[in-house]
DNA sequence: CTAAATCCATAACGCTCGGTATGTAAGTAA
DNA sequence: TTACTTACATACCGAGCGTTATGGATTTAG
């Protein structure tokens, strides 16, 4: 049990840079999901071989925890923000803007990891799966309990169902998600969001 | 060129119901996608050996694409249906309804067999993607022009965006069955179609 | 300079995948 | 019965999967 952590460099130095080639693994699963992306795959975006991915990740399903935690630091930390709005409708607004924002960058693939990777079903991936859907709860969770505040604040009225537009909230960012990865223009996104606002009760 | 089709059964006659056959592997697909369901998945639910599956079916793709169309036929249904009311109101209350009480039935898979297979990834099966992107978008297609016709009714106000509100009404649906393939109670789905409709315009 | 440690490259492992070749059983038509 | 057609059962194919064993290259520690 060697519990030697200091960090001095004994042996060969690793040749690549483990943040980029952890960004590279991140834009292969975000595009493939986790099942479609092959170790072959990863190994070309990250351009380095299959020992050296095992030896600095792991194996593949902690690479791609590890993928997913950088996504939701640097990709969805507008939900954080989101969350932080004064009011009810400025959170679902700053929510759907942040999506639709991400959902139309032009250097990022579309879709959302967490939905594409949350529909995998393989026997094996059951793991990833269950992962990805407890965090999708947690910001759930986090969505109806901002909205219960909303109601103690008068920003909804009292009688609204605060569960309810939370998950109707996120029903239409997993829509918005699912239509962009399946090819919808900038455009139509846009009209979509801006009809959900329009519908979005208490402005 | 052996154009005779008569239906003279010559030769051994086949042990299973191909339809039956059919809606077991079916219920596989839904499950597990199209990429999810292995080959001895669909031939252990079927009851049926694997020349058998290809005697009968073609392959797995053409096996999928029959499974598709008995969903759409036997499962869809109520989609032709809402499209019918003779409101827009009405069309999305008998859309999320459909919607919910399919992804609460207690006999058949949660989630959707086009969502599911729509998210897979794998490179072989970008046919079967396309396919299932390409029904939804038709699907979509026909809830636009249907909201088109509400505008001249008088149904929604003349300013309102049909193809917003279609895409809107198919972005909840597709979420209502992510959620519901997450795992959501039927009183959490129930929740989310009930504040969806609270939000519809023009009551 | 020697020894230990760490990384890279190649190749292989066992496994599952979708798909099929082969031989036999079971039915109809003459 | 005899010939022919079709379905079943078994076993196999080549390819790709995630993972790892092996050996050489490159660095630091003594």
């Amino acid at each position: 049990m060697d519990l030697v952590v200091s960090a001095s460099h004994r042996g060969r130095p690793r040749e690549f840079c483990t943040e980029n080639a952890l960004a590279a693994a991140l834009a292969v699963f975000w595009r493939k999901g986790y099942e479609g992306a092959s170790l072959s795959d990863l190994t070309d975006a990250m351009g380095i071989s299959r020992p050296s991915l095992y030896a600095a990740f792991g194996n593949k399903e902690a690479l791609f925890r590890q993928a997913l935690d950088l996504y939701e630091r640097e990709k969805m930390a507008y939900v954080g923000e989101a969350l932080a709005q004064p009011t009810a409708r400025g959170v679902a607004e700053y929510m759907l803007m942040g999506a639709l924002e991400r959902q139309t960058s032009v250097c990022d693939p579309r879709g959302c990891l967490g939905v594409v990777s949350a529909m995998q079903c393989g026997d094996e991936a059951q793991a990833i799966r269950s992962e990805v859907q407890a965090r999708g709860a947690a910001a759930n969770e986090a969505l109806i309990a901002r909205f219960e505040r909303a109601k103690i604040d008068g920003d909804v009225p009292p009688t609204a169902d605060a569960g309810g537009l939370a998950r109707l909230l996120y029903a239409v960012m997993q829509g918005l998600a699912m239509q962009a990865s399946a090819g919808a223009t900038a455009a139509e996104l846009r009209s979509l969001v801006d009809t959900a606002l329009q519908c979005w009760p208490t402005r």
